[in-house]
DNA sequence: CTACTTCCTGTAGTGGCTACAGGAGCAAGC
DNA sequence: GCTTGCTCCTGTAGCCACTACAGGAAGTAG
């Protein structure tokens, strides 16, 4: 058994983090030592693990939360995984391409700025009517 | 003279968007007409449509208030620009990086997930030991 | 005059953490 | 046994950039 701090170094997730999760239910309540300290398993550490990789490649807590149901019924449910990586990998790819725009938008806008020019081309043509909506560039609801 | 309708759709800013904008200072607070209405002129909108492509681009906010603090005070600013609009390229540039590592990762990880499997060779390899840390999708500071 | 729309303020919620404040437990050295 | 210093505890507030209400007032069309 572990305390929190030998499982955040273990997992590689932030103490404060760790008890945030727990707080919004992602792991379960861990045990406690008689002074009330929270006590990890090696099991809830490699949990804690998956959360943390799972959030490195981009999934969202509430996806995270359908795999560790998946995990924990050990249903036949890697059709499902699947589905939620490839809609996933569809994300990812919107992304990019998104960002792939902006960067030309960005690069074109930048292009006649040049040091010591009292008004700024880019700041101008930004200021200026047309010019029509770019899709903003995070995925903001 | 336009009610806060008016400049959303023609700025397109969000209503409630543009008086958080105008909360946090972001934009000054425009004039009031007898009954207590905000009433944008022509050059407001124009701020707020300026503000709305920066967050486009990907600008944070407080880019954006150094961009207007440049309109304002019409300086030689172009240069400045041009170095915010690269570094913010740079950024850009790492995460296009970093999702294109995101989606080998995705990709190899969900290669061997086929329907009707009892365990998930994905869940499993994220579960495991080793396997070090990925490098996080959004940068979180 | 009524019905409807737009607007107002203020507050709270989102996601996924992070950062404190103020206190308690615990191990090692003296 | 006592002090020092570390880790841990709870609870709350803050971050970003919004979004979503609630409950009311102002304006407009018929």
């Amino acid at each position: 058994m572990f305390t929190i701090g030998k499982a955040s170094e273990q997992s590689g997730v932030n103490i404060e983090t760790i008890r945030y999760y727990e707080r919004s239910g992602v792991v379960p309540k861990p045990g406690r030592s008689a002074g009330g300290r929270r006590l990890y398993s090696p099991d809830e550490i490699a949990k804690l693990r998956f959360v943390r990789r799972c959030r490195d490649l981009g999934f969202p807590i509430s996806i995270i939360q359908t795999f560790l149901s998946m995990t924990k019924q050990n249903d036949r449910s890697c059709g499902e995984v699947k589905t939620l990586a490839e809609s996933h990998l569809d994300e990812i790819n919107a992304k990019i391409e998104n960002l792939t725009l902006l960067r030309k938008a960005l690069l074109s806008l930048s292009a006649n700025c040049d040091d010591g020019t009292a008004a700024c081309p880019m700041l101008d043509a930004l200021m200026k009517d047309g010019f029509g909506k770019l899709k903003p560039e995070q995925s903001r609801p």
